[in-house]
RNA sequence: GCGGGAAUAGCUCAGUUGGUAGAGCAUCAGCCUUCCAAGCUGAACGUCGCGGGUUCGAGUCCCGUUUCCCGCUCCA
């Protein structure tokens, strides 16, 4: 069961320092969180899983890494100044965009009235370059990563003589004054982006686009999200970006809803074409504005046909704090571990009851509200024992905080999810945070610690593992820290790995305890790297 | 940016008509403990989001502000 609300999400990350709120001591910041221990961990691992399949495992792909701090006129030729600083209308009929301020309440070219609210535009980071103020010394901070490959495409080219079709993938940073951050890391001032530029054919482009749709959407199946909980959403043509020839958003069923995890759009001739120079010979098929500034024709000598192109782009460009927030979604799971006996879950029940009635009578809720809540309620009390959990996401609905015993629920359900259930992240183990957490089952046993201190710094010192050593609990709530940060394997060092047990034969292993099925296995000391290696 | 709600210990929260700031969990130290959140003893932890006002006195009342949550808006 995935997190079901963003405060469960939120409090875990805190707490376990996976997330925390940026600028924290000063009361914040809107829109910019930091990432704690645990969460650089997993995000270096989604980046890394990433980099891995789409540079290191293609034969047709070349990684960059661009400065963020740009040229003024690559936003100026890219449109971005133009579209990202005043507050814009868009004609819904003829799909021409104007200034708020220029304009009455019709489209000058069309005359018509259907034109979407006024958007503030004003979304870059402007900032001073170099120590004096002079009013041209200025440059933004990227919005998005992509023109920092459109700019080096030449270089690209002439360095590593690529032939099409060809990519070049880059993980960064880009900047968006966003009007309202929300939503935890789903909307943030300051995020990251992994971003391929595809380079291909004209021609060639449509079948491009379709094959790359298909293939980021197995990618996010590979680091463990749910085909249930992703969608492809076909952009209709009034919805398309400036340059954008057809877009395919995947989407991901977050807490909060149905929303963006990473776009692909066919980009086609138009940023290269606005880079170059003399493009009234290039024959581009997008229209651009012309380029006065450009040094560089952005074109690729087909040997074949012997001529000067301008290649199409396919543009996968992900969010990377938004597949960690679907990754940690995805992972979250609390799980009963005991059954709940008859005696504690009478007074959930009766609670829930009331809960379920107060609602039925309240005036004040909307029928859609109250019928989503009897609806969640009556499947929850139809096993209360092993839905207990979901209690976090009916009290979650909209309306159902407004119930005055709401409250009540909570704190009769609360200690009893504590003790009955455990929270785990089901991260693939790939991804996880820690990998292995070595754990002596007594901590007042000399040899029992020296062992698994051991065991802990002979695993680290592969360099292909992070693993942790813990003894500052008894070994279940070891077991259930381990489970709430997602460390795939717990490795127990006990009597019979020292001979000291009741069987003679088990000297020289160690307990192999699995995060998902808490099934435990012993497994020789002399193995263990290789096991966890097979397995991670 | 507009409307609604919230903010007290790391987390979840309690705090009486305004009178010296609390609990459970977590953390740290010690004892105990032979595999799934045991127990005992002790310690640490707060300008009650921030700023102003009313008052002899404000966590509590009033104003402002910031941040978060829920709706509109977003498109990595």
């Amino acid at each position: 069961m995935p997190a079901q609300t963003m405060e469960q999400l939120v409090s875990l990350c805190k707490r376990r320092g996976f997330i925390f709120p940026g600028s924290f001591i000063y009361g914040g910041l809107q829109g910019s969180y930091d990432y704690g221990p645990l969460g650089v961990e997993l995000k270096n691992n989604l980046k890394l899983a990433w980099w891995r399949a789409n540079v290191w495992e293609r034969e047709d792909m070349e990684g960059l890494d661009a400065a963020i701090l740009m040229n003024k006129l690559v936003w100026k030729y890219s449109g971005h100044e133009e579209t990202f600083v005043d507050p814009m209308v868009d004609c819904k009929s003829c799909k021409m965009r104007w200034r708020a301020d220029q304009i009455k309440d019709r489209c000058p070219s069309c005359d018509s009235k259907d034109l979407t609210e006024p958007r503030p535009f004003n979304l870059m980071f402007k900032t001073q370059v170099g120590p004096v103020p002079d009013p041209e010394s200025f440059s933004y901070l990227r919005p998005e990563t992509a023109q920092g490959i459109f700019a080096n495409f030449g270089n690209v080219l002439d360095s590593t003589n690529r032939k099409l079709p060809f990519g070049v993938a880059q993980i960064g940073k880009a900047f968006r004054n966003e009007i309202t951050p929300r939503n935890f890391i789903f909307r943030v001032r300051e995020f990251e982006q992994m971003e391929i530029e595809f380079f291909v054919k004209p021609g060639e482009d449509d079948e491009w686009h379709k094959r790359w749709v298909e293939n980021r959407i197995n990618w996010w199946l590979s680091v463990g999200l749910s085909r249930d909980n992703l969608e492809a959403y076909h952009q209709k043509p009034n919805e398309l970006a400036h340059y954008a020839k057809a877009t395919v958003d995947l989407l991901y069923r977050f807490p909060h809803g149905l929303e963006e995890l990473e776009g692909i759009a066919n980009r086609t001739d138009y940023d290269l074409g606005s880079h170059s120079k003399e493009q009234d010979k290039l024959g581009l098929r997008a229209r651009v504005s012309p380029n006065s500034h450009s040094n560089s024709k952005l074109t690729y000598f087909d040997a074949e046909t012997k001529q000067h192109i301008v290649p199409f782009v396919i543009e996968p460009s992900a969010g990377v704090d938004r597949g960690v927030l679907a990754i940690l979604c995805e992972a979250y799971g609390d799980e009963r571990v005991k059954e709940v006996p008859a005696e504690r879950l009478k007074p959930v029940q009766e609670a829930l009851g009331t809960f379920l009635k107060s609602v039925g009578r309240n005036e004040k809720l909307p029928a859609a509200q109250k019928d989503a809540i009897a609806q969640e309620g009556e499947r929850i009390a139809s096993d209360l024992s092993k839905n207990l959990a979901a209690m976090e996401g009916l009290l979650g609905l909209p309306g159902a905080g407004s119930i005055e015993v709401a409250k009540k629920l909570k704190g009769q359900t609360d200690p009893v999810v504590d003790e009955f259930y455990r929270t785990v992240l089901h991260f693939k183990p790939q991804l996880a945070p820690i990998k292995a957490a070595v754990l002596p089952l007594k901590k007042n046993h000399p040899e029992i610690v020296s062992t698994a201190k051991q065991i802990r710094k002979q695993l680290q010192s592969t360099g292909t593992m992070r693993a942790v050593y813990d003894d500052t609990a008894a070994i279940g709530k070891l077991y259930r820290r381990q489970d709430e940060i997602g460390t795939p394997f717990c490795i127990t060092v006990d009597f019979d790995t020292l001979g000291e047990g009741k069987d003679a034969a088990l000297k020289g292993t160690v307990t192999v305890r699995d995060r998902d099925s808490m099934a435990q296995e012993r497994v020789p000391m002399a193995e263990l790297e290789s096991y966890l290696r097979e397995r991670i």
